[in-house]
DNA sequence: ATATTTACTTGATATAGATCATAGTAATTC
DNA sequence: GAATTACTATGATCTATATCAAGTAAATAT
């Protein structure tokens, strides 16, 4: 049995959200994601205990919104999310995406107050973390600590090399990355990593990039006449993955 | 006497420089901007011991560079610091200014190697810290972890809003930012917070904020001409902070 | 001190990608 | 299941900022 046979693209989890009050970390197809290895049972059982399973959160919701109160961590456990920071006169800018087994809201720790808008992108469920009793936990368990320092460290390393795609990359190199990058999220996943659902709107990708939407259609159909995809709607097919890399820069 | 009596800027610190054996946590300037609060004397003999402490490094030396083995992290002890990746041809990108107290490296915790490179802007000295130390040190104290997890927040969420820079903001807007954000840094550092020197180039400025050299110096002009700014080389004197702040967007 | 390199400034021109415009398509709501 | 709304695609035009060019100033080496 697979650690990910509860799964489908893109990421729903039906059965786990319809029993939700009897999942356990030890069940969760998530636990090799999400928890760090080598956990002593006993240890396991305390996190388990300080968690709170959600509801469905649908299409739209707000995991929280920036400046009100940091509490907790938040750990996708189906669907996808998306964090999001505002200029003072309303431009926004998409700042991350957030899959099964990503923790949302790591910027907050040293701050009192969320640093962006968390929002479901489709009907989503997450694992709620009370960050104080996190904190306490970790006191005792060093291996908790370091798997959060180790989370924030990766999210911190994605997002530097988002800055040299926002910064320095050309329109088709900018989205080129953007398929290989969420390729990779589905691989990490166990899933296909040339066929898969983009749950996000052309929108929100344009967005995520630094390109209008327009930029982000025209391109779509420019990669499929060229055969590097095959796109329709929000299925998407990576033909020809090593293009791809070479058009990354 | 002041924390900071012997440091002027742009971060000097010739005392230290000339006598670095002598130097300890305890007697440090940067003691409040680097340790973790409340931490007992016993603690922090025990850091004192782990932490390598370095002769100058001059302008254009390397601290790091990418795909290095990860073994320390670093903190600046004075001068100044930048980080920087680059695509497959080249195209540079600065993702990091790192001045006295700043933590250098924590992108590359998760990873075995490092994640940037990491060069010398000016004559500067930093502390190292070997990693597996610091985290066989961690196990026994929290307030350690928790420090290192707030720094790596704190520069999480700094990332965040220069993803928003990048991607949203015109280029006046980016300067303002910019120059509001180098304020803030010496501010935090009790020194004056409108005037100060540019310890980087026009070149690196405009590097990391996602504009052309030509730019920074014409945008450098405007502001001088409507006095929001007075600059001579790398010396700058903010004039006018409230209307820099309603440009930042 | 002087030469040489590197950094900065300012003007002229070019361009990648934004914006505008329009139409088609899919998803939601009533 | 019709109607409204949100999303997507493609062409025409515009513009903010890059690039090119040329000179000046500052830093570094000789």
């Amino acid at each position: 049995m697979s650690l990910f046979n509860n799964l489908t693209p893109p990421f729903k989890d039906p059965k786990n959200l319809e029993h939700k009050h009897q999942v356990i970390c030890q069940e969760c197809s998530l636990y090799r994601l999400c928890l760090p290895l080598g956990l002593h049972h006993n240890d396991l059982e305390k996190i388990d205990k300080i968690i709170k399973r959600s509801h469905i959160y649908k299409r739209g919701q707000f995991l929280f919104r920036i400046n009100s109160n940091f509490r907790s961590l938040f750990i996708v456990r189906s669907g996808s999310f998306k964090t999001t920071i505002s200029t003072n006169d309303g431009r926004e800018q998409v700042t991350g995406f957030y899959f099964p087994g990503d923790f949302i809201g790591l910027d907050a720790i040293s701050q009192q107050f969320y640093q962006s808008n968390a929002k479901a992108l489709e009907s989503s469920t997450f694992c709620e973390l009370p960050y104080d009793q996190l904190k306490e936990m970790g006191k005792n368990m060093p291996q908790l600590q370091l798997q959060l320092l180790s989370r924030i460290s990766k999210e911190l390393s994605m997002d530097k090399k988002l800055l040299l795609l926002l910064g320095k990359k050309h329109a088709d190199e900018k989205l080129a990355t953007y398929l290989l990058s969420m390729s990779a999220n589905f691989r990490e996943r166990g899933f296909s990593s040339t066929d898969f659902q983009l749950s996000m709107s052309r929108g929100d990708i344009a967005n995520y990039i630094g390109l209008a939407v327009e930029t982000i259609s025209r391109l779509f159909s420019l990669f499929q006449k060229d055969g590097l995809i095959s796109i329709r709607g929000k299925s998407i097919s990576l033909k020809n993955i090593e293009k791809l890399k070479i058009l990354c820069g």
